[in-house]
RNA sequence: GGCGGCGUAGCUCAGCGGUAGAGCGGGGAUCUCAUAAGUCCUAGGUCGGGGGUUCGAGUCCCUCCGCCGCCA
């Protein structure tokens, strides 16, 4: 069976960051399930390299585009083996191959009369590269750019996507999964509910060149999504290299949620249109969030996966990355969250598994596998609990429901701890009871080979180091076959303990990400420094009046101990000379504001009750320019 | 404005008609093979508010509040 798989092509005019490192350790995980599974595997990745926003980073970098594109595709090509991805073809839209594909289906398009050329008058957002609509506009501004968009009139080609909606709409109708999580396919049931305008494919060189040229009208480049889209088809060969059709047939793609419309709208209309069949499934998945703010690439706020993997190596990433994400839903990404997670699962729980096992064959069978010999009460259950969690674990990794399948087998490692505590090795062989102590060594060792066979697409690195360790050849025993068949170890094989797998880490290494820590309430929550920049004080009201020609103005003369004057929003709870010698709170380092042409000098602390405004005021007798904090 | 989602123990979340659950953190106990790890016990939370359907509702319906997403 064959079985094709597709981060999308990331766009170069940013470094590689979580989001990227998330999306490309998702599908290198199921790609090695599949292989696992026997299949034949094509896992493809890449960059895509044209576009407006491409040229200007460019300039930014003092770059040419061409030279830009090959620096940052180098830094996604060399970010991935970091991560222990391991990918079929790294393809980028800068490729003859490609750009020759592209032209291609644009002539074929051209050809089946499927575009259109006309004339269209918008306001363009070159932050966006596209053209707004008017209702868009926030103060005349772009939503995302915050800068005013330029009025362009132009001429372009079109693709007319509502001719192939029904067709769509017939195919989500008849294919349930064909996206998931179902939420996603709900919204684009609901997008496709409305009709499709045409999609402008096209962009005049007068205003963008890095781009593939059309083939039959060269005043104009391809918009980049039209481009970026048929990697996955060039990626694979298409249409020259014939087993492009056994690849295609098995096509998954994985993406994050922001580029939902491109994948489930465009795409498989562009497919329709070219007379293919649509891709099989299309997997959608959330956002990290740090702390609050959204992981963009437009926001400098990322973390780098090379600093992740550099402080924890790239297995404890990998399995943070999946243990943690809710596949579809949103999540929150924070060091001291890999660190707690990673601790208590694979150092307290696996790591200390492994290690206290093969300390015990060593010290008792001189490091060797002993005789599994009679089975006991006990022993099945173990091995029966281990496998159906483990089965369990395929299942839920299968459906992208990776925090599940991992779950799953958190508690078969529970299983063998336990089953460890329970039959207490250390007073079998106190006892002497050497049959018993071996049965039990040899259940808890093949406990840990079928782990690390089904935690190698996981953590292929641990799972190698393990299984060498239990004396196996990785390559011989990865498979699901060998994952889900107990008592394949030969007794007599010499084991080694080895170093700690995943050692414990005492605390979290300092925080990559820099932001400031949000409570459920959305409340940001700021360290004590924050507050002690503002200067609190006691002060005494020496004089109080009315400001002329307000109703809710107070003029104060305030001791503390200097005097300064003050306007205050109170007057329609306190009378003027109520006030006077009373002992209030006040922000004596604000920048002074003229209020009414009085020049105020702080503020007034009061508090906002159900029966008015009540000022706060020090509960005994303290010395007018006594701090407060 | 339209469509949709969410709001359950300190934290992250599962449950989706039948006596409130898990993991983490916290508290207590215990074994000693082990990475101060394991194992066991322990959370008394108006399941956002209100109303309704039902013999019975986090679980269905309505409504309100608060977040969020998509579209316009």
């Amino acid at each position: 069976m064959a079985f094709y798989i597709t981060t999308p092509i990331y766009y170069v005019n940013a470094e590689p960051h979580l989001g990227h490192a998330y999306t490309t350790v998702v599908a290198d995980v199921v790609a090695r399930l599949k292989r696992l599974q026997g299949e034949e595997v094509f896992f493809l990745t890449g960059t895509d390299e044209h576009g407006d926003k491409i040229v200007r980073a460019a300039r930014t970098a003092g770059l040419s585009p061409r030279e830009y594109v090959d620096r940052m595709a180098e830094r996604f090509r060399q970010t991935w083996p970091l991560l222990h991805i391991q990918y079929s073809r790294f393809i980028r839209t800068t490729e003859p191959y490609h750009q020759r594909l592209v032209q291609q289906v644009l002539a074929q398009l051209y050809e089946k009369g499927e575009l259109t050329f006309g004339e269209y008058e918008g306001l363009y957002c070159f932050g966006c590269e596209r053209f707004l609509t008017p209702k868009e506009l926030v103060d005349g501004c772009c939503p995302d750019h915050h800068t005013p968009p330029t009025p362009l009139k132009e001429a372009n080609y079109f693709f007319d996507l509502s001719r192939h909606q029904e067709w769509l709409l017939d195919h989500l109708r008849r294919h349930p999964d064909f996206i998931q999580p179902s939420g996603y396919r709900e919204e684009v049931l609901g997008l496709l509910r409305e009709p499709l305008e045409p999609l402008c494919i096209s962009r005049p060189k007068s205003r963008l060149s890095w781009g593939i040229e059309f083939p039959f009208d060269p005043r104009f480049v391809t918009y980049v999504w039209f481009d970026a889209l048929l990697n996955y088809l060039s990626g694979i060969g298409y249409p020259e290299d014939p087993s492009w059709q056994k690849w295609w047939a098995a096509a998954e793609h994985v993406i994050a949620k922001d580029i939902l419309k491109p994948h489930a709208v465009y795409w498989p209309i562009m497919l329709r249109a070219m007379g293919l069949p649509p891709y099989r499934r299309l997997h959608v998945h959330g956002y990290w969030n740090l702390h609050e703010a959204k992981m963009s690439k437009s926001l400098g706020n990322v973390v780098r996966p090379e600093v992740l993997v550099s402080r924890y190596g790239a297995d404890r990433v990998r399995y943070f990355l999946l243990r943690e994400m809710a596949f579809g839903q949103d999540a929150e990404f924070s060091e001291e969250a890999l660190v707690l997670r990673t601790n208590a699962e694979l150092a307290n729980d696996l790591g200390n598994l492994v290690f206290r096992t093969l300390s015990m064959v060593k010290k008792y069978f001189q490091g060797q596998v002993p005789e599994p010999g009679r089975e006991f009460p006990g022993d099945r259950e173990l091995a029966q609990g281990i496998l159906s969690r483990i089965r369990n674990y395929f299942e839920e990794m299968g459906e992208f429901r990776f925090h599940r399948g991992l779950a799953a087998l958190n508690e078969a490692v529970n299983l063998a701890n336990r089953y460890v505590d329970r039959e207490a090795p250390w007073e079998l062989k106190k006892k002497g009871e050497l049959e018993r102590l071996s049965r039990v060594l040899y259940q808890l060792l093949e406990g840990l080979r079928v782990l690390a066979v089904a935690l190698s697409p996981v953590m292929p690195r641990s799972a190698e180091i393990l299984l060498q360790n239990l004396g196996l050849s990785p390559e011989e025993e990865l498979s699901v076959e060998a994952a889900l068949t107990w008592g394949r170890l030969r007794p007599g094989t010499p084991v080694e303990r080895g170093p700690v797998l995943f050692p414990r880490l005492e605390r979290p290494i300092q925080e990559a990400s820099k932001s400031s820590p949000e409570e459920k309430t959305g409340q940001e929550l700021y360290p004590l420094e924050e507050f002690k920049k503002w200067d609190l004080r006691v002060g005494e009201v020496v004089a109080a009046e009315r400001v002329p020609g307000t109703d809710r103005l107070l003029k104060l003369t305030v001791r503390c101990p200097e005097e300064r004057t003050l306007v205050a929003g109170i007057a329609e709870h306190y009378r003027p000379e109520e006030l006077v010698g009373k002992k209030v709170v006040l922000v004596a380092n604000l920048r002074p504001a003229r209020i009414r042409g009085v020049l105020s000098e702080g503020m007034i602390l009061a508090a906002k009750g159900s029966s008015g405004l009540k000022l706060v005021v020090p509960e005994g007798e303290v010395e007018p320019g006594a701090e407060v904090g």
